[in-house]
DNA sequence: TTACATAATGTTATATTATAACAATTCAAA
DNA sequence: TTTGAATTGTTATAATATAACATTATGTAA
């Protein structure tokens, strides 16, 4: 469990954003859409994605340098991230599957060794662009 | 079974200095080491990265930016990598696993859905750091 | 061989993504 | 109420990646 920390006004105005957003959000996009609100320079923003990625309120999609709001409930989630993208439309959505988190947390390599955390991105084609 | 192509002059010399490395190579840090043998601007860098990396000689480690060669013999490995990285002195390995690369391949989503793709990265810190 | 298509190269410029460094402010805990 | 940590604001710059276009090499089929 987490305690829950309030987001401070830059980190809560970007959330909002990027949780509104149908799909995920660039920095420099971010700070488009934002700059009326009197966030001006890149670095704020990337300090709030910083922080929001790290509480686990957004994830990074690393192919694409871009962000999603988690609506995953499970606390594990900032450390397990899976998710599938369309290489054509480019719709991302955060699959949650407890046989595949499972899996994937007890993976163990060749040494025996076992990781903390892990990302997994999965492309194909999404329903609608079959 | 891939028709095996033949590297062309700057892909050679690219993919040579990645294989001798140690550890992922970031584009610029290649750029900075072939400027002697002729290859003078970021894009050649990049056309030749891109073309390794589609063919499957090499892999992009996302969420590093960095390019390692692929030292496994598979023919689907182009399309489904997985790696291991050390969360303090960055070691990256790839992962065979047969296990592994059998689950996510056969892996379906809630609506039954395949991928024809993966990219899985796992974070921990390797025997060295423990 | 010639000519055609395709891929690779070279080059300049620029777009995109991200961080360094430092000063000022906020805010909760001791 | 002070003090320490986190957050913010700001300017500058670093690092990563692509656009656009001209040229050269390579393979393939007539």
């Amino acid at each position: 469990m987490h305690k829950e920390h309030p987001l401070t006004k830059n980190q809560q105005i970007i959330f909002d954003l990027i949780d509104k957003s149908p799909e995920p959000m660039k920095a420099y996009s971010i700070l488009f859409s934002v700059q009326k609100k009197g966030i001006k320079a890149p670095l704020q923003v990337y300090r709030a994605l910083d922080k929001l990625v790290e509480i686990g309120k957004i994830h990074k999609i690393e192919s694409r340098n871009a962000f999603i709001a988690c609506h995953n409930s499970s606390c594990q989630v900032s450390k397990a991230t899976a998710f599938s993208i369309c290489e054509i439309c480019e719709k991302v959505t955060e699959i949650s599957s407890t046989g595949l988190s499972k899996y994937l947390a007890n993976f163990k390599d060749k040494d025996g060794m076992k990781y903390s955390k892990y990302n997994l991105e999965f492309f194909g084609l999404c329903k609608k662009c079959r």
